[in-house]
DNA sequence: GGGCCAACCGTTACTATATAACATATCAAT
DNA sequence: ATTGATATGTTATATAGTAACGGTTGGCCC
């Protein structure tokens, strides 16, 4: 909890049950709030949710484009928007990418880390990090609203694969 | 110290100052670098200090066309390249746009702060952003690189102008 | 000085990401 | 059934960034 429980996904856990997992809370959330994920809303959200991986706007299409006509760019950034409104989607900025959210429900401050071999995305949420940046920025009178926190590295599963020991390069 | 120092600008300040002092640090440090600080480059460098805020790469043409034949895109990205490697601009993902460093010559992490109302950005280095970072990261197992840290809000002068408090919203 | 290599720069074309504007369809409450 | 709001379709366009190739320039060696 310290550290905001920031986790990667093991290579062989059962992606079908986060899928099942995330769309369920999806339908809950939404029902809860009188919004409407509609076919392609979910549509969308489960091409998000296919992987930990995130994924660009054009790949989406790419992917929808395998079961059903083709869609234009601004139908597949209407559902992200959507999604990102609903906080079932994050889209990361360094990237140009979006990502499933890993805890929709709660309204958290995320951190993500962002693995430059296998672009796996793991989501924390550290009161640590919150907190430093929104001290550094009271001292310079700055009122945060939205901090953009997002860490290029290399992850657990690709660094076992390599043997690869921590580099630290700021 | 214990916050990195981020300030933002006071309103009424001698910015021809601050362009002065940085083109003076560029040229010594490419200097002492044997990097090539040419005609181009430094005509980048000055657009991009005119101000404190973050200016798009295509704006920067714009400007550049004011005084001279305007540049292709790819003359202007690859001047910002440089200055990117030399660390004296740095480029904010989360507005596409770029910024001169405030400390150029210490090779530090920088964590900005980029005032929603002005676009004015402030560079803060703190070493408890960047620990409770990497502490985070550890416990998942990821190999830090390259933190982004990019927080939008109100900077303090533009919340004097509106008389604003601060709001925090995660 | 002449030749040479590396770097820098110009030109053209192109890819990738995202949005504007406006028409049509669907839902859901009366 | 009517209506107003929300959602979707269609077309065009804006914005950001890169590839490929050729020419130019600056420093270095002989």
């Amino acid at each position: 909890m310290a550290h905001g429980n920031a986790a990667f996904p093991t290579p062989g856990h059962d992606h079908r049950h986060c899928v099942a997992t995330l769309l369920a809370a999806a339908e809950r959330l939404c029902n809860a709030r009188n919004a409407r994920l509609t076919a392609g809303r979910r549509r969308v959200l489960e091409i998000v949710a296919e992987s930990h991986s995130a994924i660009g706007a054009y790949d989406i299409i790419d992917r929808l484009a395998e079961r059903e006509r083709r869609p234009a760019p601004v139908t597949v950034y209407r559902a992200l928007d959507f999604l990102i409104d609903q906080g079932l989607v994050h889209r990361l900025a360094s990237v140009n990418a979006y990502v499933a959210c890993a805890r929709p429900s709660d309204d958290h401050g995320a951190q993500f880390l962002i693995c430059k071999r296998c672009r796996t995305v793991a989501e924390m949420s550290s009161a640590a990090v919150f907190h430093a940046i929104v001290d550094g920025a009271d001292a310079a009178g700055f009122d945060v609203s939205a901090p953009v926190v997002e860490v290029a590295g290399v992850c657990v599963n690709c660094r076992r694969e390599t043997g690869d020991g921590p580099t630290r390069r700021q």
